[in-house]
This record gives C-alpha cells, sequence and structure tokens, in this order.
RNA sequence: GCCGGGAUGGCGGAAUUGGUAGACGCGCCGGACUCAAAAUCCGGUUCUGGCAACAGAGUGAGAGUUCGAGUCUCUCUCCCGGCACCA
C-alpha cells in the first residue's frame, strides 16, 4: 500500500499536522463581519449513537465541500457542529448495560468528536453545543412557556402504543407485528393526555412560503405541500340525535345526495357508546385497538367495519343513515368521521361491497346520461348530478356552490379550508429528553414554569432498575410548590418529543454562549443558513417543524427571516447489497477502520466520487482503493514537478505557446470552467472529481520540460491542487506550500477562469444520416450553415448513405451537429 | 394504502437547454518492469458479426411526440425513502 521512498504519500504522518496548523491558525472559528458576505453552512447533526457510520461521513463531507468552496471564494463561512444528544436509544442502553443515559451520551459524543476531528472537517467547534445540557434546552423551556402564554399549547387527549406487561408507551419503532418488543406483549392503543404545539395555526404560512425556497428541491417542497394537504370543502351536519350532531368534512359536496352510510373511527364517542350495550361491537373495539398507532400501517388493513345500529339524519333528504364503525377511519383528522359515497369514492366502494351496503350513484359522465357504470368500481371523475333533487343538472363545480350555499342557508354546514396536518403532539413519556416546564396544581390547573425557575434541570443520577420511568421514582424532582398558590403540586414528568430541540439548533449556534438570551445579533447576522445538508429521510418532518419554530422565533421577534434555510441539499443513503447499511442488516462498514488504513482524504474522496450527493451510495471496497490510488498521484506528479526547482506561471504570455502548450492550457480552463460550475451551482461533486482527474491525466501525459511548458504545467497544477482542496484539505495543504506558496491553501482564491484559453480554431461535428451517426468533420470554428452543410455531404461514409437518395431535410447545429434526412 | 424518488456496460456512475450513449473510476484481460511480488507504467474492455474499415442492436417493459429521445408525454413493472413516538 505504501512505498518508503521520501517523498511517498503518507497521510498518517501529513494529516496530524495540517491539523494541528488549522488548530494553531483557529482556521475555522467565524467572527461576525458586517463587511463580508456570510454563508452559513449546516449539516444536519448526529444523535450520539456511538460510532460515526458511512451515512455521518457521506454527509459531512458534503457539507464540509460546500464550505470550504465558500471559504475560497471570499465569503465569511460559518460550519459548525453539535450533537442531537436526547433520545431512545440512551434509555436502552442504560436498562441493558446499567449505565445512565447521561453518562453513555457523553461518552459517545467524546468518542464521535474524535472521529470528525479525523475526518478534517473545517468546523467551528468554539460553537459546539449538545441538545441534552441544560444551557441548551433551558431556552426552549423558556420559549414554550411563552408559546403557552401566546395561547399556541394546548393540552388534548391522543393516542399511544400501551404494553400493558411492561406498562410503558412505546414508540412505533418498538412494536413489532403488533406485539411490544421487549415484553412480547399484544399491545394496546390508549388515550394519554398530552401537550400540543399549533403547527396548524401555521399551516397557511407553511404552505404558502413553499413558495420562497427556491434552493429547495421541488420533491421536498412537494412532498411538504402533500403533507399540509390543503383542501377546500364543506363541513356538514348529520343529526344524530336532539343534542348530538355529527360534522363530517367532504371536498366533494356534489355527492351528497349519494351519501349512503356514515363511517366512524374505533375511537369515536359514537363507536364507543355502541360497545356499552353490544359485547360484539365491544369485542371489534378491542381487536382495532390492537394495531399500531402509525398511519401507514392503519391504511393497509384489511377493510372491516361493524354497524353499530344508529342512524344519522341527511341533511337534505332526512333519510336515515346508518352509521358503521370503520377500522381505516382516522380519529386523528379531522372529527374521525367521514360521509361514505360508495358510487364515487373507491374505498367506501370497497367498503359498501364487502358489507352489502346500497351504492347510490348521483353524478353521471354526462348532462343526459342514462346510466353510469358502478358496478365494478366507483366513478372518481366530477360530471352532472341526477337523482339530487332541485341540483338535477347542474355540473360537479355548480353543485358544489350550491349545495353549499344551500346547507349554509339552512345551517347544516359551511365551507371550510381543512388541512391534513395535525398538531403537533410533543409529549413523550420518557425520561432521557427535555423536561415539560409546567407544574400541575389541584387548585391552579396547569402552570408554566417563571422565568425565574429555569432551567427544569432533568436528574442525571438515577436509578433504571425499577421499570418505571426514572423520573416517576424521584420525588425530590417531581414534588414542587406551585409558582401560584404556593400549595403542593407535582411537575410535568413528560418530556419534549426530540424533534423539539432539532428544530431550533441551527439558530443557536449563532449565540450559543449567550446565557442571558435565547438568541441575539449574532443570529441576525448569521441566519438564515445559506446551505443545509441532510438525508432525504427528513424532508418532512424535521424540516416542517424546524420551519415552523423558525417562524414561531420570528413572531416573538428573534429573526428577521420567514423562512430557516435558504438552499437544501438532500442527501442520498449509503447502501450496501442494494439495502440500507444498518446494524439489524449487518452490512455496515465502519469508516474507523478505513480512515485508519487509507486516511481521511481518501475516505473523503471516496464519498464524494462514489455517487452524486442526492443519489444513494451503493458501498464497494475496491472503490475505496482507486480513491488511494489517485491521490498518490496526484502527489507523484507534483512531487516530481517540483522536485525539478519552481516555476512560476504569472506573466506567462499565451500567443507564444506550441500546440501542446496551447492544448493542456485549454484543458486547464475548460476544467475550471466545468468544476466551477459543478461546485458552485449544480453540486456535482463526483464530476468535478472526474474532471480534475481528467485534468491530472492531461498533466500526467504532458512532458515538456521547456521553461514555457514548465510554466504551463505549473498552471495546471496549481489549478488542480486548489480545486481539490474542499475535497482533499489534508493533501492539497501540503501539495500547494510544494508548489511554493507561503499562504494555506484554504485560504486562497478559487483559480480563476482565463476564457482566452478556451478558444478553438477547428471544431469537430457529428454527421447523422436519419438520426444515425455516419461520421464526423472538422470545419473551422465559425464556419456558417451552408459550408458546414458542404463539409458533411462530402463525407465519405455520409456519401454511402446519401448517395441515389432524396435529401428532404438538413439540420445544422453548429459546433454540435448535421442531420441529412433522406427518403 | 397514500405521498415522493429511482432504474443506463461485469460494478459505481457520465451525458448541464431534446443533439456523438457509456466521461471518470472500479473490476477484468493482455503487455512492460521485477528473481518474485507489491507498487507503477502501456494497451484493450456495452453486446453481436468482422483481421479491419465498418455494420446491426442497445439506457427497466410497452406505446407516443420529434429531423433527432437516457432526457418530453401516457401506461405498466420492480426497487428505495416518508407516513406524524427511530433519529
Amino acid at each position: 500500500m505504501q512505498n518508503t521512498s521520501p517523498a511517498a504519500y503518507n497521510p498518517h504522518e501529513i494529516e496530524p499536522l495540517v491539523q494541528q496548523e488549522w488548530d494553531r491558525l483557529r482556521a475555522f472559528e467565524a467572527k461576525e463581519d458586517e463587511q463580508r458576505e456570510k454563508f452559513y453552512c449546516l449539516s444536519m447533526f448526529p444523535y450520539p449513537s456511538g460510532h460515526l457510520h458511512m451515512g455521518h461521513v457521506r454527509n459531512y463531507t458534503i457539507g464540509d465541500v460546500i464550505s470550504r468552496y465558500q471559504r475560497m471564494t471570499g465569503k465569511n463561512v460559518m460550519q459548525p457542529m453539535g450533537w442531537d444528544a436526547f433520545g431512545l436509544p440512551a434509555e436502552n442502553a442504560a436498562i441493558q448495560n446499567g449505565v445512565p443515559p447521561a453518562e453513555w451520551t457523553y461518552g459517545n459524543i467524546a468518542y464521535m468528536r474524535t472521529q470528525l476531528r479525523r475526518l478534517g472537517y473545517a468546523y467551528d467547534w468554539s460553537r459546539e453545543l449538545a441538545t441534552c445540557d441544560p444551557k441548551y434546552y433551558r431556552w426552549e423551556q423558556w420559549f414554550f412557556t411563552r408559546l403557552y402564554e401566546k395561547g399556541l399549547v394546548y393540552r388534548k387527549k391522543a393516542m399511544v402504543n400501551w404494553d400493558p406487561v411492561d406498562q410503558t408507551v412505546l414508540a412505533n419503532e418498538q412494536v413489532i407485528e403488533g406485539h411490544g418488543w421487549r415484553s412480547g406483549a399484544r399491545i394496546e392503543r390508549k388515550e394519554v393526555t398530552q401537550w400540543f404545539l399549533k403547527i396548524t395555526a401555521y399551516a397557511e404560512d407553511l404552505l404558502k412560503d413553499l413558495e420562497q425556497l427556491e434552493g429547495w428541491p421541488d420533491q421536498v417542497k412537494t412532498m411538504q405541500a402533500n403533507w399540509i394537504g390543503r383542501s377546500q370543502g364543506v363541513e356538514i351536519k348529520f343529526d344524530v340525535s336532539s343534542e348530538y350532531t355529527l360534522n363530517v368534512f367532504t371536498t366533494r359536496p356534489d355527492t351528497l345526495f349519494g351519501v349512503t352510510y356514515i363511517a366512524v373511527a374505533p375511537e369515536h364517542e359514537l363507536a364507543v357508546q355502541a360497545a356499552e350495550d353490544s359485547p360484539e361491537i365491544a369485542a371489534f373495539l378491542q381487536e382495532c385497538a390492537s394495531t399500531r398507532v402509525s398511519e401507514a400501517e392503519i391504511s393497509t388493513l384489511e377493510k372491516k367495519g361493524m354497524d353499530t345500529g344508529l342512524y344519522a339524519v341527511h341533511p337534505m333528504t332526512e333519510e336515515r343513515i346508518p352509521i358503521w364503525i370503520a377500522n381505516f377511519v382516522l380519529i386523528e383528522y379531522g372529527s374521525g368521521a367521514v360521509m361514505s359515497v360508495p358510487a364515487h369514492d373507491q374505498r367506501d366502494w370497497e367498503f359498501a361491497s364487502a358489507f352489502g351496503l346500497p351504492v347510490r350513484p348521483v353524478v353521471y359522465p354526462d348532462k343526459d346520461s342514462a346510466s353510469v357504470d358502478v358496478s365494478r368500481c366507483a366513478f372518481l371523475e366530477k360530471g352532472w348530478l341526477q337523482n339530487s333533487a332541485q341540483f338535477d343538472g347542474l355540473s360537479s363545480d355548480q353543485a358544489f356552490d350550491a349545495i353549499a350555499r344551500e346547507l349554509e342557508r339552512c345551517d347544516k354546514g359551511r365551507r371550510l379550508v381543512n388541512y391534513r396536518l395535525r398538531d403537533w403532539g410533543i409529549s413523550r413519556q420518557r425520561y432521557w429528553g427535555c423536561p415539560i416546564p409546567i407544574i400541575n396544581c389541584s387548585h391552579c390547573g396547569a402552570v408554566p414554569v417563571p422565568d425565574r425557575d429555569l432551567p427544569v434541570v432533568l436528574p442525571e443520577e438515577v436509578d433504571f432498575d425499577k421499570g418505571l420511568s426514572p423520573l416517576q421514582s424521584a420525588p425530590g424532582f417531581y414534588e414542587v410548590s406551585c409558582p401560584k398558590c404556593r400549595g403542593a403540586a407535582t411537575r410535568e414528568l413528560d418530556t419534549f418529543d426530540t424533534f423539539f430541540e432539532s428544530s431550533w439548533y441551527f439558530a443557536r449556534y449563532c449565540s450559543v454562549d449567550n446565557d442571558s438570551s435565547m438568541l441575539d445579533d449574532r443570529a441576525r447576522y448569521w441566519m438564515p443558513v445559506d446551505q443545509y445538508v441532510g438525508g432525504v429521510e427528513h424532508a418532512v418532518l424535521h424540516l416542517l417543524y424546524a420551519r415552523f419554530f423558525h417562524k414561531l422565533m420570528r413572531d416573538a421577534g428573534m429573526s428577521a427571516s420567514d423562512e430557516p434555510f435558504m438552499n437544501l441539499l438532500t442527501q442520498g443513503m449509503v447502501l450496501k447489497d442494494g439495502a440500507k447499511m444498518s446494524k439489524s442488516r449487518g452490512n455496515t462498514v465502519d469508516p474507523q477502520e478505513l480512515i485508519d488504513k487509507y486516511g481521511a482524504d481518501t475516505v473523503r474522496l471516496f464519498v464524494i466520487f462514489a455517487a452524486p450527493p442526492s443519489h444513494n451510495l451503493e458501498w464497494s471496497d475496491s472503490a475505496v482503493e482507486g480513491s488511494y490510488r489517485f491521490i498518490n498521484k496526484l502527489w507523484r506528479l507534483v512531487e516530481s514537478h517540483a522536485g525539478h526547482g519552481m516555476a512560476h506561471r504569472d506573466g506567462m504570455a499565451p500567443e507564444g505557446l506550441g500546440p501542446g502548450q496551447t492544448e493542456l492550457r485549454r484543458k486547464t480552463h475548460e476544467t475550471i470552467k466545468r468544476v466551477t460550475d459543478s461546485m458552485g451551482r449544480r453540486y456535482a461533486f463526483n464530476t468535478a472529481v472526474a474532471s480534475n482527474m481528467e485534468l491530472v491525466n492531461a498533466i500526467a501525459d504532458f512532458e515538456d520540460p521547456s521553461p514555457t511548458g514548465r510554466k504551463v504545467c505549473q498552471e495546471a497544477l496549481e489549478a488542480v491542487v486548489r480545486m481539490l482542496a474542499p475535497i482533499l484539505p489534508h493533501v492539497c495543504h501540503v501539495l500547494w506550500h510544494r508548489l511554493g506558496h507561503e499562504e494555506p491553501v484554504y485560504r486562497t482564491a478559487w483559480p480563476s477562469l482565463d476564457s482566452s484559453a478556451l478558444k478553438r480554431e477547428v471544431v469537430e461535428m457529428v454527421v447523422q444520416v436519419n438520426g444515425k451517426k455516419r461520421g464526423t468533420v472538422s470545419v473551422p470554428a465559425g464556419m456558417d450553415n451552408n459550408g458546414i452543410e458542404q463539409a458533411a455531404r462530402d463525407n465519405e461514409n455520409v456519401l454511402r448513405f446519401i448517395e441515389n437518395r432524396e435529401i428532404t431535410k438538413v439540420v445544422v447545429v453548429p459546433g454540435r451537429i448535421v442531420n441529412i434526412v433522406v427518403n
């Protein structure tokens, strides 16, 4: 792997030295400077699970390449790093190994920090933060109490997965085929009172501002828009009894006369009420309650239902409509009840077919259609109404308005904009999280912890042996007096969803050392983030919560911008054997072994070169060897050039160059042009590497010891070393000095393009006959279309295909192609 | 089930605005150097036929638009991500 000559590339020798040099120079500490254009580059911070995995390495290398590139273009760059330190795995480790979560977490952070440093990322470590640090979470507790005052926080009951044996709430991930992962007990859905943030109050804002995000991938914006799911419709009242009315939302009020039943969720109060008198219904509800609280689970269930025996009154026809319980209706969405129109909705149609409920068509494809076929599936399109009393003959769109107006007139409904988005449940029945700063008092109710008592510090010395959450057996923590009445009260024992911490960390990096406020003017300088880099799996949840939280901070006067992340790069996953690398699959590759073997630069080059950032990356051992080989080749090239003394490129006269010199110089500047575009605009870092490899190959083939030749070679090498410096910062740091420069390469300017070097006198063009390539012709640059066409027709091989044929058309695209169309 | 994405040689990928499909790298084959190996260097490498020039086929499947389609449109298959308590 290594040879022993003194000039050989040895990453283990140079990398620590270069890193010491950066530390000595405080190279990457960012200072606010109003005179300079700032660039805030952020990678999604890791959960400190123990070791870096290849996904981290890929994510952070991409972020670092962007940071270092932007620095070379002259921007004032800030790139911080921290730890998303609260979460479930720490509790699992505590249960399994008896190590307190805090100790486990801080130990992991210490190790992973050394791994990140070893990879040479240009982080400003003075801004490092960990979300489990009270200095961090005190501010989210403080902010939560502000939101509480503003009325953006409320409490309601919501479903959780309940393990009846372990007596704990389980995350969706901890439910394996309907059973608790530890106890194996059949899980139950259970209602628990929890805290919610009114993200729905910002639904319109979150949707509308997607338009501002020109630097986000369309796919992510589409997913967010669909997740928010704005729909216009009508909320309709179906009376069940004199004192009870069901409100159902529909986007198709034109199908109102086709309603043949109402479906409610198994948790709906009407279902629960019906179960009281019917053991069969009670058994059905129990069955429904043994599935996970996840939409994926519920929507893939076999459609099941049961008649409640209750009826609702149709608001127009006053017909009695049966009320059914359906296992696919979500209690969390809307009112947990839907009006069912089997003739015009496929899911309703399937349910009606399974349970023998009537199918009543009311929308027909044409104004005078005699019939519409709903015997095999529902008719989903809009059309013209029949069987709809006074609305017969109207189009679906006309009927939407007419029926909505009539419902509003007789107070049986109202037009409504509905969102699929649900309020954000932030309570977790967990220990290792940020305590929710609320005190529950029997007199005063829920009372926010006053500012003077913040932070509410999570006790870190705890006992995990007793099964319950350690907080429940820590009276010293939860026995408090009420801030209002001074009476005995208890602390809220739930902690925040960990998405809470990750929804504002990007802002806190700017003001990380401020002990007197959450954010300050420095956040106004750095925010918004110019480039955010992270896994595509966060396209909806994390990125939506962060956008929401940022708007909350904006509305609290802490931020000037509407959106937190100007540009977003969603990176693909690292796969092996076609599957995501994970412990459970046993297909992980430990990046540490690679770093130990090849050094940081090789690992960085591999993850950058193997695939474009947004694609999944298929792991390959041999490709790593290739990266190492390339660095060696570059090293040898610079060594052998510099070994013959310095050759400065300054003052070179492009006029006096020979053909080979002109060619290399053109290649150099073509590469600068392409790589600059790949790095700065396209984020196609893999092809930036490929272009540099081509130039390196051209330099290696260029053997010209003349003084002019050495100048051309020096220019080419300087360009390559600077263009690769963001990807290979250690080796390029050394090679840049070797090429005779004092200033460290990370501080030098990105190479600039000399357009005059790109000029060509002759261009090669492809000649097609009927769209098939039949030859190439070389023509002088700037030749007119007639000249090009003539040259194409004269081509020997082309002649074979156009002789004795009638030419019907000739397409000439100068500089590219000639297509001769013959009969 | 719903939402989003993907599919190109033996492999990872390239083709930027509809204009030479396979850049660059890996692997493999052959050669040079070497006692030998490693490293390095040179040549070849989509498939089929041909000594070659060249010809035919070819970007998951099927249709369509176009002088020209990997790229645009429609239908389908398979794979991946997300689905609100994994982070």
